[in-house]
DNA sequence: CAGAATCCGTGGGGATACTG
DNA sequence: CAGTATCCCCACGGATTCTG
């Protein structure tokens, strides 16, 4: 029923509103694990942290906290260069980053809600189809 | 409005029957270029492939030419150990090896239709956003 | 705080050649 | 025909350290 938690919620849109969760890979998979991906590994989990609005550098490494600021930053750019996210800079207090999805961001978000709910519902099939697949390679090895 | 000829068609199910096309790549593209992706690199265009039916590899091998046979041999594995395809071995003649989709690999085609028609959508915006960004870092790095 | 720089290991993916 | 078997490369992701 669950993979670190997942899957809890398919709700992109409907649910977490305001204060991020503690650590997004325990309530979601990264993408690799995922049959739908988008993006690069993390790109998802990055979109869906900022469904509610814009979101700063170091807010994003609290959900992310296995995500090292390096490869945060590099996602960020490749969604930035896709126009799926807009960077900016707030000259108000010292080094303010902001990240916000543009509009063809969000517009990525209902397909991605299709694929996600697809994952949810047939996540249980996709373990069970890969256990009995592993277990037949480990009964083939041994005898 | 193209690359390699990517998007012409979004319309997964209604398309395509019988007769598969002779290079798969000039008419969609390799997930890797696209921000919604199928398992690994080649695996949409494989289902896509199967969608009409049972498939063996050598007619596999035509619409995926690019595609060597180990690479296409790694993700029809991986295909086949989510259960999202199935192997299947004719004994009638010598080596005939068929693949089909699963119930569960051909219940993955809707929110893939979704997700390519997502692309096709905005695969304008997307080439305008990466050539546009990708001016603007040229011109940064000459003056 | 928001990254940049550096180093590094793994492996995905490709080319080519070979086989039952 | 349906793959293996090798070899190779580099891009991805991670850890760590440094900086304006």
């Amino acid at each position: 029923m669950r993979v670190g938690g997942y899957p809890m919620d398919t709700g992109y849109g409907e649910t977490m509103r305001e204060p991020l969760p503690a650590d997004l890979f325990d309530e979601l998979c990264p993408s690799s694990l995922n049959p739908i991906r988008f993006g690069d590994k993390w790109a998802a989990l990055i979109i869906r942290c900022l469904e509610d609005g814009p979101r700063r550098f170091s807010e994003l490494r609290v959900p992310l906290s296995r995500v090292t600021p390096k490869v945060l930053t590099q996602s960020l750019r490749a969604l930035e260069r896709d126009g799926l996210v807009i960077r900016a800079v707030r000259p108000e207090a010292a080094r303010h980053v902001e990240y916000e999805l543009t509009a063809l961001g969000r517009s990525l978000l209902e397909p991605m809600a299709a694929a996600c709910a697809w994952t949810a519902q047939h996540w249980d099939q996709l373990l069970e189809a890969r256990e009995a697949h592993d277990d037949a390679a480990r009964l083939d090895r041994a005898g």
